[in-house]
DNA sequence: GCTTCCAGTTCTATTTTAGAACCAGTTTCG
DNA sequence: CGAAACTGGTTCTAAAATAGAACTGGAAGC
């Protein structure tokens, strides 16, 4: 009775959502992205029980989003950094950010906001685009296998691996 | 010792998470991007309890991103469509799709692919930008709140709701 | 009208989560 | 130095969510 896995998915949106997709984990993230470093931290600003956020944050640090590094107070103790991987995850956080901004707040109501900090203007709305940048919709997409679709320089084929 | 809400937080990415960041609710949505309208098809394509998936499209229809709608194929059942909500939703699976596809995937392996369906080819990139059009990185960024930063026509100041 | 399919609901077993208690190593500070 | 408090966990129990199978009532197929 495990939880059903997509490690090996061929969506990669699939791939993701086992990766990070549970509840905490993108909250986690969330606030690695605000700044926050420590166990504690973490714990006092999410509200989550130690327990949990303790196999969080090993399973993010296991699935290289974020690591341990010695604290940047000189202390003894360990902090959560992003890596570079974690750091991929930017688009994903303005992404629901964006919608929720959109869809699940009154008029009115009290809300963070991203901003360009040299400007302190908020930021522009995320949009798709096409290769010769056309703006898209999803009706304009498709989902296709990546073998019928090679890009140009071809990496290589799907044979092994 | 029920869940931690988000509802009412003031910052839009826990409230996304809160409404649709459980561990199916992402999934389902992906599928009915991909076309998946009927109880019995999402759950053979992800492999679901039906037990689970029912209280799954409830939450979802009850947040506004699925509707019911007779069945487009004349028969008496009826079938899951994304709202202009839900469809709101495509630019967060845009974004966990682009990070899958950099981080998750070993080179040469098998996956699925967005593309433009106009021309058949790969979608562009998601960036961020700022107000003027500049590319803005997590690092160009800040979080400050609403109340501090009011857009050029300020719509109302946050005094009640 | 009998059988199969569809869209669930209900049931139990297992897993995950919440919350509190506990603990070892660190830092504070008198 | 030694006691007290803090940090970053682990362990424990209880409650909640999930998986999987069995069951059900209406719709379709024949």
């Amino acid at each position: 009775m495990k939880r059903r896995s997509f490690r090996e998915a061929e969506c990669p949106v699939a791939r993701t959502l086992d990766a990070i997709g549970d509840w905490w984990s993108l909250l986690i993230v969330r606030d690695a992205f605000d700044g926050i470093r420590r166990f504690s931290a973490f714990q006092q600003n999410l509200g989550i029980a130690k327990g949990i956020l303790s196999t969080r944050l090993r399973d993010l640090v296991e699935a290289g989003v974020l690591s341990l590094a010695p604290a940047s107070d000189g202390s003894a103790y360990q902090e959560y950094v992003l890596t570079e991987k974690g750091r991929g995850l930017f688009l994903v956080i303005v992404a629901l950010r964006q919608w929720g901004e959109d869809h699940l707040f009154r008029a009115g109501e009290r809300r963070s906001m991203l901003v360009d900090a040299a400007t302190e203007t908020p930021v522009d709305r995320l949009k798709l685009h096409a290769s010769d940048g056309r703006g898209l919709t999803w009706e304009d997409t498709r989902i296709v296998d990546a073998a019928s679709c090679a890009p140009k320089g071809s990496p290589s084929p799907p044979k092994s691996a």
